[in-house]
This record gives structure tokens, C-alpha cells and sequence, in this order.
DNA sequence: AGCACGCCGACT
DNA sequence: GTCGGCGTGCTC
């Protein structure tokens, strides 16, 4: 042991999960003199908070000595025997509590497993020194009294608080109560943890090979068991005890009789439940060609520096940009180190996710939204006990508790699902580049078409840029053909489907070939509307209209969560309700019309579900080759058939004209996507692109995969407008059930901002704007934004106005949000 | 946020 | 008298 070890420190330094943000800071508490030796930063700790002293979680987040120990408080007790967080995480937290408006602790929550966290059961108990005679005694004639005294007993003393609220109503609460203040009962809480370790026995021989193979011949008839137990594992050195008994018949007892005897030894191990993966191809000696040698090259050489350093491999689609990513982990783990690889959404990319498991076995780790809370647990305990030199993953993936971060890789840099939409609403790619700094990593952003950020860094010389020209196999781009819906329209046609693209639907499938049909997500959802009155149907607690999940053949508000049944005739006139939706349904039944028989797939949130993936969904399309595939967002990434031939954008309107400044940016992206999709294989490809403005030049551009004039087209707007990345754009959030006291809110802060900011900031404070959604639960939204050029001024300033807006009295009951770069 | 403390009105 | 309403202030 290290015998010049510093002095062990008396007093930890805790961000509690009980503090606000208007009072978030590190509380001191004395640690009690036995808990001293183990005690480390990043280990999570219950401590009493509060006048009330309720338990609370917490993180230490340093050791310290001080001198006024008398208002301290000493912890309960720890709740870790190891950090869970890394010195560099719980940097990073105190930096996303400035930089995302968080907490300490809400940040540090967002980097673990959900499994890892303890769920607190409040139970209840017969008191010390109660016995029945005395607690019946108690009850009196009360029947509740003496239910709830007879249900504690049977459960053997103590019950869960909620579930005794649940048999005996909100009347047995009021009985408990009267219970617990005569001292009959008593409340406690007990903390449980959300997964739990899974064990495994595995046993292995005692004995040599040559020693078990002859007891096993030894062995009479009887013990036919025994023998083919010792024979299995002279073959295969160990295994667990339930896989031995499912191969050999064996039971466990059988088992351990051998176990006993000393001819086996059995341990129990934790063992990781981890999600399985699809086995694919052995993968290939990755051959690149000229382009992406040459990136590959830049790449390894600024990874190899060991110093911080970010990139931009700018790679059209199908350029091959995975085969460069994938020497490049390589290289990573050839040098020691590991890397993490984030994607936007795992749903999407499963060819992704096949391809590095192929590469990299069992040392990859995946991390995403689909696991299962224990699944998701047992892969962070196998990346922090070393088991993994790569981790795959979305956006909290970012969190890994790797520890010789050399690289970072973000596949489709531009995507929007690397900001978080709920608190905290961090950037995965601002995470990135600030462990790449910390550790002296490459972060490589990977994309197609590129954020204009992204662009424009690199063109400032922030970041190194790599570009792929060429397609693999130099495949000819799509041709593309723009659809004017306007003169469709005039010539008799509907509104969903031109007239260019029935034709070349019609000769795609008199060819045998395929068509994607993509049609974006606003629309797609299905609100329901009365076909003659226009009624709508609109959730009672938010500003929104409910719209029809065919699911559960129910009315849902997306807000809330409120839902109602279907109705069959409309409230207001009694007509018949038809709940086929505005999107790809719709479109679904105008092609059954226009080509009845041919088979057409639709995939969208109401199509997709557990059971039936978009994997199975694709493989269908694939496989069964079906005409005809709709869908949303979904169908426009990474998927790649070789027959399919025509691709249709069916409102490319939708996307560029509604939203945020960033709409335009994810038009191009997507329709660009989209039509990349359109012959990959040997046949040249078609794509149609639906719109009522054909002259628009994000069309024009997409059109011809032009990503170079978007990006200049785009960046010269930006400039005059004063948009990111020529500014930074704050927004303040204010909610409350009084939209007065919201609005007068934020017009006060606006002023107030006005005045504290310098001439330096550049600043403009704009709005108050009502939110996409104006109320949401019965709470008002409005938002003051913030405009101003980079730096850390206006942050202090955002976080200044939100803690005093919070607590002034004047503005009872409402609660002030920040967000950075805000999504909507 | 969440909880205790304290100061007022209604009621066994 | 006291139970409980909510306004006020604090959190190592």
C-alpha cells in the first residue's frame, strides 16, 4: 500500500439531487471517521438535506479540509464501494451545469444507467415492541384500523407504503397516519436498486482431464449423469451449471453431488446480460481506395499525435466513409486506446452496427434507447470493468466510462438527435469535443452533407477537412426529375401524387423494379378532422390536437400523454368521423386505388412496433420484393437496395418551410438522402421530387446532390441574418398556469437583459414568443431569446436571469428553463 | 423543488 | 382552545 497517501480528508464536497438549480452548489458534510479509508470522488452518497433532513442522493465531488465543521453535517452513508464516475466526468458535470443550465447532479444522473440508480420504496412497519395484542388494542372498533394492523402482520411486519395505499384507498391513508402518530406503525424508506447484479455459477473440473475421463468410464449406470457432466467439461474446461444441465440432462444436483465429491469446483460470477447481436458476414480486409487512403491517412496521423484534434470527413453518400471509420478504430486499439462511435438513431442504422460487431466481436459494447434497463446496465459495467475497446451507441453513449479515450467518431454530424429534447438538454457533439480536449482524443465528424457549423469550422481551420469524392464503385448519381404540384393541380390532378410520378411509378413497376416513397413527418401524424364541419379534437390540458394511434384505437395528446377512445361521429355535427390520416396512410390508399393489386408497404410509428421492426419491415421489402415502400423519416437512412430504382419525395415543401432556421438545412439533408437511395445497384436510378416551389434552390440543389452551393447559399444567409454559427442563440423558457404573470415575466426579464448586456456581446434579446406549443399540462409557454456573439458573458448572464426569475415572488408559480441552440 | 415554521380563520 | 389553510424562507 501507498504509505505517503495524502491525509485522509474530513469533509466531502456533494452535489445533492435535492437542490434546484437556483441552489445548486456542493453542500460540505463531514465524513464519519469510519467511512473516511473508502471514500473517493465520483462515489454517490445518501446525505440529509434540508430542515427536514430527508435522505437525498449525492455524488462527492471532491475531498477537502475545513475549519467550521460545526454547521456540517456528517453523511448517512455511501452508497458505491467504487467511483462511478471518472475525475474527467465529473469535470465534464460542473462544465454542463454552465453550459446546459443544469444541475451538477442532473448532468451526472444523464451519464449513468438508469439501473445503476436506486428506486426508494417507502414502506411501512408495526412498530418496535408492538405485538398484536397491543396493535389491535389500537385499532378499536376501527375496521380499516384492524385490516391494515391484520395485512402488516400477514405480510410479516411491514408492507409497501403504495401498495397499502392501494388495497385500503385513500381512507387507509388517513388510518395509517392515525396509526403511525400513536406509535403503532412506523414509515421507513428503503432504497432498492433498479437492476440487480446476475450471477452465474460456473463450474469447471477439479481434477485433470486424464483423472475426470477415467472416473468418468469408472462410473456405473446409474451414474451415467455424473459421467457425461465430467466428460462435457474435460471437452470444454467450464461452463455455467444451467448450460451443463440443458446439454447433459443433468440436474443441478447432480451437479453439486460432483461438486462435494471434489471432482468439480463451482464459482459464482456476475455475468452481463448483453443484448444479442445479429451475426454477420466475416468481415473482409477493408480495401480503401485512393480518397479514402488519403483520409484515412490525415486521420491516423492527427490521432497519432495524442493530441486534442477535431476533423470533418466530408463523404458523399456512399463514399465508403465506415470503411475509413473502421481502420481507424483500429488503429485506435492497435495504439492502446478505445473509441467510442455515436449514431443518431440505432433503429436506422443496423447494417452500422452489424458491420462493427463483424470487425471488433465481443470488444464492442452497444449502448441505445432500445435496451432493456439491465441489458443496458450489464453493458456500462462491462465498459468500465474493461471489456470493451469500442462502444457503439446513441447520444448518452457519448457517457461511456471508457478511460483511454484516443477517438470519437459522430456519424452524421448534422443530425438533430444529438441534442437532447429533455433536461438536460445537452449536445452530445459539444460532450464530444470536450472529452476529445480533455483526453487528448480525434473527434471526427462524419457526414454527407454536412452541418453548415460543421462546414463552417472547417473552413475556419477548426476543424481538419477530409473529403470523399467518389462514389463507391462509381455509380451514376440518380436522375431527378422535379415535380410542379402547381401545374398538377390546375391539370385535375390530387394533390398527393403528380402526374411525373405516377408515370414513373407505372414504368417502374411494369420493370419489376422498386420505389421508396418518402413523405416527411409533420402531416404524417394523423390529427383528426370532422369531413364536413372541420371540428377537430383537442387535448383539454395542452394547446394541441390529438391525433389517432390505430394501436390502441385511441385519441392521443403527444404533450401530455392524455388520450380518449375514438369517437365514431363527430361531436359537433354528428357526421361520420373517418380517421385515415393526412400521411402515409392516405397516400397507401390513393396508390391502392390508381394500382389495385400491386402490394405496398407503409412504414411509420403505426406500422412499426415492438414486434414488428423496421428490420423485419425492411428485410420484407427486400426479400418478398414489394413494389412499393412508404414511408417517413424512417426510410430515408442507410438502407441500401440494389432494386430499388425510383425514389419519390412526395412534399418536399413541408420540410423547407416550416420551423426553425435550421429547417432548410435538414430539407437539403434529407431530400439529398433520399435521392442517394435511388439505384445503388448496377441500374441507374430516378428520383422524383414533389413541390409546389420547383425554384426554390435547396430543391435545386439537393436535386443535384450540390452540397458545396447549399453550403455557400446557406452560410451568406446566415451571415445577414445573424443565425448560428455567425451567432449564439440562448433561449429562456418561462411556464406557469398564469399566462399574465408568464408574459409580464418575460418582458421583464427581456428589459433587464437589455440593460446587463455589453457592447462586446453584440446582443440582441428578442421576443417573448409563445412556444410551438402554447400550453402544455395546463402551463403556458413563452420564451426571450438571446442573440449574441459567442462567449461565456451571456451564459453567466442566462444563468443570472434564470435563478433570479425563479425565485422572485412577484412571479408566483412559475418555473424559468434555459437551453442553448434551442431545437424548436 | 420540498419541507418546516408561523400566523390566521373555522369548528368539535 | 386546536386543526389545518397557505405564505415565507432555507437548504452544508
Amino acid at each position: 500500500m501507498d504509505e505517503n497517501r495524502a491525509p485522509v480528508k474530513r469533509v466531502a464536497r456533494v452535489a445533492v439531487s435535492g437542490a434546484a438549480f437556483t441552489i445548486d452548489k456542493l453542500y460540505d458534510y463531514i465524513v464519519p471517521e469510519p467511512m473516511r479509508a473508502a471514500l473517493r470522488p465520483g462515489m454517490r452518497v445518501s446525505v440529509p438535506f434540508s430542515r427536514s433532513n430527508r435522505h437525498v442522493e449525492g455524488v462527492v465531488m471532491e475531498l477537502a479540509e475545513t475549519s467550521d465543521y460545526e454547521k456540517l453535517k456528517p453523511l448517512d452513508c455511501l452508497l458505491d464501494e467504487a467511483p462511478v464516475l471518472s475525475e474527467m466526468h465529473l469535470m465534464l458535470a460542473k462544465w454542463m451545469k454552465s453550459r446546459f443550465f443544469c444541475t451538477t447532479f442532473e448532468a451526472m444522473k444523464a451519464m449513468l444507467p438508469a439501473g445503476l440508480w436506486f428506486k426508494k420504496e417507502y414502506i411501512c412497519s408495526i412498530a418496535d415492541g408492538v405485538d398484536r395484542a397491543a396493535a389491535f388494542d389500537a385499532a378499536g372498533e376501527d375496521p380499516l384500523a384492524k385490516g391494515i394492523i391484520e395485512h402488516l402482520f400477514s405480510l410479516g411486519g411491514s408492507g409497501d407504503l403504495s401498495q397499502l395505499g392501494e388495497v385500503f384507498g385513500d381512507n387507509g391513508n388517513v388510518v395509517l397516519k392515525k396509526l403511525i402518530s400513536l406509535g403503532i406503525l412506523k414509515s421507513g424508506m428503503k432504497a432498492k436498486r433498479r437492476a440487480s447484479d446476475k450471477m452465474a455459477e460456473y463450474a469447471s473440473l477439479a481434477v485433470s482431464c486424464e483423472e475426470a475421463i477415467e472416473l468418468a468410464e469408472n462410473k456405473r449406470r446409474a451414474a451415467a449423469q455424473q459421467a457425461s457432466v465430467l466428460r462435457l467439461l474435460t471437452e470444454i474446461g467450464e461452463a455455467d451449471t444451467k448450460e451443463i444441465s440443458y446439454f447433459t440432462g443433468a440436474s443441478i444436483r447432480t451437479i453439486r453431488t460432483l461438486e462435494k465429491a471434489g471432482f468439480i469446483k463451482i464459482e459464482k460470477r456476475e455475468v452481463f446480460r448483453l443484448p444479442k447481436l445479429k451475426k454477420s458476414d466475416k468481415p473482409s480486409v477493408v480495401a480503401l481506395n485512393d480518397e479514402q487512403q488519403a483520409a484515412y491517412d490525415g486521420l491516423k496521423g492527427l490521432m497519432e499525435k495524442a493530441e486534442a484534434a477535431a476533423a470533418l470527413l466530408y463523404g458523399v453518400t456512399g463514399s465508403g466513409k465506415t470503411s475509413v471509420y473502421i481502420k481507424l478504430i483500429k488503429r485506435a486499439i492497435e495504439l492502446g486506446g478505445q473509441a467510442i462511435v455515436l449514431v443518431p438513431e440505432i433503429a436506422l442504422t443496423p447494417q452500422l452496427m452489424s458491420v462493427f460487431s463483424a470487425y471488433f466481436g465481443d470488444r464492442v459494447a452497444l449502448l441505445h434507447s432500445s435496451l432493456s434497463i439491465n441489458e443496458r446496465y450489464d453493458e456500462w459495467k462491462k465498459i468500465r470493468s474493461g471489456g470493451a475497446d469500442l462502444v457503439v451507441g446513441t447520444r448518452s453513449a457519448i457517457f461511456a466510462p471508457l478511460d483511454r479515450i484516443r477517438l470519437v467518431i459522430l456519424d452524421e454530424e448534422q443530425e438533430a438527435a444529438y441534442k437532447s429534447e429533455n433536461s438536460p438538454r445537452y449536445d452530445a457533439k459539444e460532450i464530444a469535443k470536450y472529452i476529445c480536449v480533455h483526453e487528448k482524443a480525434l473527434l471526427l465528424l462524419g457526414s454527407a452533407t454536412p452541418s453548415v457549423e460543421s462546414m463552417y469550422n472547417a473552413k475556419l481551420g477548426k476543424y481538419k477537412l477530409f473529403t470523399i469524392n467518389t462514389r463507391y464503385n462509381t455509380r451514376a448519381l440518380p436522375e431527378v426529375l422535379i415535380a410542379d404540384m402547381k401545374e398538377n393541380v390546375q391539370e385535375g390532378g390530387g394533390t398527393l401524387l403528380s402526374g411525373v410520378l405516377m408515370r414513373e411509378l407505372e414504368k417502374n413497376i411494369a420493370a419489376g423494379e422498386q420505389t421508396i416513397l418518402f413523405i416527411n413527418r409533420r402531416g404524417a401524424n394523423s390529427s383528426v378532422a370532422c369531413p364536413e364541419c372541420g371540428y377537430t379534437f383537442e387535448c383539454p390540458s395542452c394547446s394541441a390536437k390529438l391525433t389517432y394511434h390505430s394501436a390502441n384505437r385511441r385519441m392521443m395528446c403527444h404533450y401530455c400523454g392524455y388520450s380518449q377512445p375514438s369517437e365514431e361521429e363527430c361531436p359537433e355535427c354528428g357526421s361520420r368521423l373517418d380517421y385515415i390520416g393526412a400521411g402515409t396512410q392516405r397516400v397507401e390508399d390513393e396508390l391502392g386505388k390508381l394500382f389495385p393489386g400491386v402490394p405496398i408497404l407503409r412504414m411509420d410509428t403505426d406500422t412499426v412496433t415492438a414486434a414488428r421492426s423496421h428490420e423485419i419491415i425492411l428485410n420484407e421489402f427486400a426479400e418478398k420484393k414489394i413494389p412499393i415502400l412508404i414511408g417517413t423519416q424512417m426510410v430515408a437512412k442507410g438502407l441500401d437496395f440494389e432494386n430499388v430504382t425510383l425514389v419519390g419525395v412526395l412534399s418536399a415543401d413541408q420540410m423547407i418551410y416550416a420551423g426553425d432556421y435550421r429547417a432548410r438545412e435538414r430539407a437539403f439533408s434529407l431530400i439529398t438522402q433520399v435521392v442517394g437511395r435511388s439505384g445503388r445497384g448496377e441500374k441507374t436510378g430516378r428520383a422524383v421530387i414533389q413541390t409546389y416551389t420547383p425554384e426554390n434552390e435547396v430543391i435545386r440543389f439537393a436535386a443535384r446532390q450540390d452540397y458545396a452551393s447549399f453550403f455557400e447559399s446557406e452560410a451568406k444567409l446566415r451571415s445577414v441574418l445573424r443565425l448560428p454559427p455567425f451567432s449564439e442563440l440562448y433561449s429562456i423558457m418561462v411556464t406557469g398556469a398564469d399566462e399574465d404573470i408568464v408574459l409580464r415575466c418575460c418582458c421583464e426579464m427581456k428589459t433587464a437583459l437589455e440593460k446587463s448586456v455589453t457592447p462586446e456581446m453584440d446582443a440582441r434579446v428578442l421576443g417573448p414568443a409563445s412556444a410551438h406549443i402554447l400550453k402544455v399540462n395546463n402551463r403556458y409557454r413563452y420564451r426571450v431569446y438571446l442573440r449574441c456573439a459567442p462567449g461565456r458573458e451571456a451564459r453567466a448572464l442566462i444563468a443570472a436571469a434564470i435563478k433570479r426569475y425563479s425565485k422572485e415572488k412577484r412571479f408566483r408559480g412559475i418555473s424559468v428553463f434555459g437551453d442553448v441552440d434551442p431545437a424548436d
